[in-house]
DNA sequence: GTGAAAGCGCTAACAA
DNA sequence: TTGTTAGCGCTTTCAC
């Protein structure tokens, strides 16, 4: 047909007529079947985002600007909640194949690899934040903390604290095994002592941050609590935010990720923040290419310590 | 092919074949095309987001929510950030009919009503929060928060508030129209007269609620404010919270929304609360069934006020 | 500069 | 119970 030339800017079309053929089109709000063009072989323009959650501001703000950069680049971005747990995450990566999504991020949940492999031919996988073996190469996105978990350690040793504790993602995640190390380092660096019984892990997730956290203020051996992890963060805050004044007093606390309202909580939540929109754009730029023509691709972006009140203040009401 | 049968649970299959066939399609990883099953008039199993952001813990909820809901379903959700632009939101209509979604989910945009109809052929639109003529008949999933906006207007009298503010979205949107009224209706049940030099209106966004906060604490002339609107919500806070402390000493707040944080900013922020939730979840129930056979649909799901502290506390450093 | 044919993966309808 | 045909909307190839 002349109209599919008109339609896709071919030149062998008379001017005129393609100009007609592109008015009508736009008049009577036409726009191609993506599922026809995808039937050809020709791509879909379809980007799955595979996430623990959407609700964590720290993902919410990747989405947000990962959803901007897709807009920008018309892709169709499909999202995928996987809570952290891999039959899940398996069952995303079976839907996107259905679709043939061109390419996905995801943050890998944690546990072995399954068969995932299956579900990924031809697609530009990138991983976020954490790296697992998916049994082909695939790009990652990574946050490099090393160097702001340990100044955030040194930071609690300069205001005199000597026992700290850690709560954070266990060995199942490369992200919780380089937190994990970057805070020993960070103590070593300080000239403190590990000690074992300070360092809890678990899933990265609100409840391993809750129930920790109340262990190690139960124990009374601990004088500040550095997090290794966005959920654990939140969920290590709120037993904060919500334990007898006395309890929490002069106990210091260094976040991980930088919601906005860590700023107001307590007179200003420490924290390591991260480059949450150069992630994103990074992973819109990537997943923008077709996998065949992509190089495999691996960036970590620095974060850096945030300094505020370390002390959180106690919360009063105003009337 | 007796593959397709097979694969489909088509009774008339050798029972040992359709088991051998399903099996080796699960070894191999073989799912259905979606594109070859669209293409058919099969329809899609896309169900469309446009919301104006994903940060605003509000519509994260909700999103989140509802993508839990659309894993359980076996529905492909896309999302798309309007930032309550039309011409974006047109835009992102577009988009999806392109790929043919089934339905579409969203938050309309302030503003006149543009050519978007021609996108909608087929398409089960449901509404939420706002109401917005879109030349078809649309389902729609709001919220009735002109008891609780009452509530929250007769409490602040009660603490003795007599010039109460009010800052929300403007004529433009259904529901800036509704809270305002709302707002009027709260200041007569208590007694109070209106001033219209206290009720400021504009954009359903941060800024709106930055500036008129701003304003309105500088006329010195406002010991109460009561918020319309979610993200003006967050940015009249955002001014309360970095005012100077005697500038909003014994002032009144009511947010609107209830994002988890707002419990423990200043000693509990009061707020006008909705079912989230439920809302993502009905919203789920009406997205699952193609527009032919989904009769529209209206329901209205109750707003609460939630007494916290309305007089916020000044935040103070701890160390 | 324009049209005709073919095929992408799938299934309803019909034929065997 | 199984196989064949046809067509969904699009673009590439080839003919005119």
């Amino acid at each position: 047909m002349t109209v599919s030339r008109a339609l896709s800017d071919h030149p062998n079309v008379r001017p005129d007529t393609r100009k007609a053929v592109q008015d009508h089109a736009r008049k009577v709000g036409y726009v191609k079947n993506a599922a026809a063009k995808a039937m050809r072989g020709d791509g879909t323009k379809i980007v799955g985002l595979l996430l623990p959650n959407i609700v964590n501001e720290f993902y919410a703000r990747f989405a947000n600007t990962l959803a901007q950069s897709c807009e920008d680049l018309s892709l169709h971005l499909i999202i995928h909640l996987t809570n952290d747990d891999p039959e899940t995450e398996l069952r995303a990566f079976e839907r996107l194949h259905e679709v043939q999504a061109m390419s996905v991020i995801h943050v890998p949940a944690p546990g072995a690899v399954r068969n995932v492999s299956a579900h990924l031919n031809g697609v530009n996988v990138i991983q976020l934040i954490r790296e697992q073996n998916m049994g082909q190469p695939v790009s990652s996105i990574l946050v490099e903390d090393h160097r702001a978990i340990g100044e955030a350690v040194q930071h609690l040793a300069g205001l005199g604290h000597q026992s700290i504790g850690y709560i954070g993602a266990d060995e199942r995640l490369s992200s919780g095994r380089a937190r994990r190390a970057a805070f020993e380092a960070g103590l070593a660096s300080a000239g403190l002592a590990r000690d074992d019984r300070l360092i809890t892990l678990g899933a990265p997730d609100f409840s391993t941050g809750q129930r920790n956290a109340a262990r190690l203020l139960a124990t009374g051996n601990v004088t500040a609590i550095v997090c290794g992890g966005f959920e654990i963060s939140n969920g290590v805050l709120s037993v904060f935010l919500e334990a007898d004044q006395d309890v929490v007093q002069g106990m210091g606390f260094v976040g991980y990720g930088d919601p906005s309202y860590y700023a107001w909580l307590g007179g200003g939540v420490s924290t390591i923040a991260m480059q949450v929109d150069e992630l994103a754009q990074e992973a819109a730029r990537l997943a923008a290419c077709p996998a065949e023509e992509q190089p495999v691709n691996r960036r970590a972006f620095e974060a850096s310590f945030v300094a505020r009140n370390t002390h959180l203040a106690p919360m009063r009401g105003g009337g």
